[in-house]
DNA sequence: AGTATCACTTGCAGTATGCAAGTGATCGTT
DNA sequence: AACGATCACTTGCATACTGCAAGTGATACT
């Protein structure tokens, strides 16, 4: 990980600096897919339910692994591929989804079970652990769904074992 | 200039949601000052040391004022003046804001002391309380400094603990 | 050899941002 | 009541960023 030449900060303040990085309706989610389902390639991502554009993707990729909070690895395998995985400081970021998650669950209608998010909320620390888990034994079982339905009827959704 | 439909969601996923209304570099910035610093007024944020622009800055109180997060009010002693204040689902962003603070305290160089870092994180409910305590109380003391220096020296990465 | 897949690029129109300057309502002073 | 100062914004405009469609080159599959 080598220093950051980076352009010049608005300010020494740790949130702005955090917003610089992350402040934009892309990155996190990003971020996101990577750490509850289980994420890897860029054909993934074009998957997912939100439609970010290709080059957006490519961008806020590229300007992920820059910050040091994604590592992109071609595939042995396969060598068109590329497998994108968190690092430490990407995995760290599991609080700040989390209160995200917690926030919006609470004070919109999402797609998510209220239930659900209650459990989270209560476990939180058994949550972030757990998610860090997976990061570190490459745990690809999504942690959460796709939440696809933007109002929710009592349905389950997967993650009762937790 | 008429009203866009912007009933439209990219996803019913909470995260999205919430980056949908917070995700850009300056609305959880208004919102920390809000709620740390004691800022009421536009001239307040005017002062604050990122230097927003005041047509970003209408703009986006223009929107957390639509999404519910901040209340704008007329101070009735001098009507020129427009008082600025959290709402309660405004003040239940704390927890994202303190995440997003240790975060970037702890793998950024940032102007933050560490050791006021590592005092927030393990205090954290401590911390969340007494910010929403001044939220209730209207007390207006900061809460934080404003981190102005760039850089800060002899800083551990602060993990050491786990 | 030919086709499919993957991870991106490119072009371009529309939108958002940042800066400087300006506006109107209100206040404090004369 | 007149005057200038203060406050909360607007406006104009150049530049940067976004989103969509289409295209590209390097593999991999058959």
């Amino acid at each position: 990980m080598p220093a950051k030449p980076k352009l010049e900060r608005r300010s020494g303040c740790p949130v702005s600096i955090s917003l610089e990085m992350l402040g934009d309706r892309w990155s996190l989610l990003i971020v996101r897919d990577l750490m509850v389902r289980g994420y890897r390639t860029f054909k993934d991502f074009q998957g997912s339910s939100e439609k970010i554009a290709t080059n957006i993707l490519a961008d806020r990729l590229k300007k992920l692994e820059a910050a040091g909070i994604v590592h992109a690895e071609p595939e042995t395998t396969d060598r068109r591929r590329v497998n994108y995985r968190l690092t430490e400081k990407g995995i760290d970021l599991a609080p700040v989804l989390l209160d995200l998650l917690i926030w919006a669950a609470r004070h919109e209608e999402t797609g998510a079970p209220c239930a659900l998010i209650m459990d989270m909320e209560k476990n939180r620390e058994a949550v972030l652990s757990e998610a860090r888990r997976r990061w570190r034994e490459r745990d690809l079982t999504p942690l959460l769904p796709e939440f696809k339905g933007k109002k929710e009827t009592g349905r389950k959704t997967g993650r009762e074992k937790l």
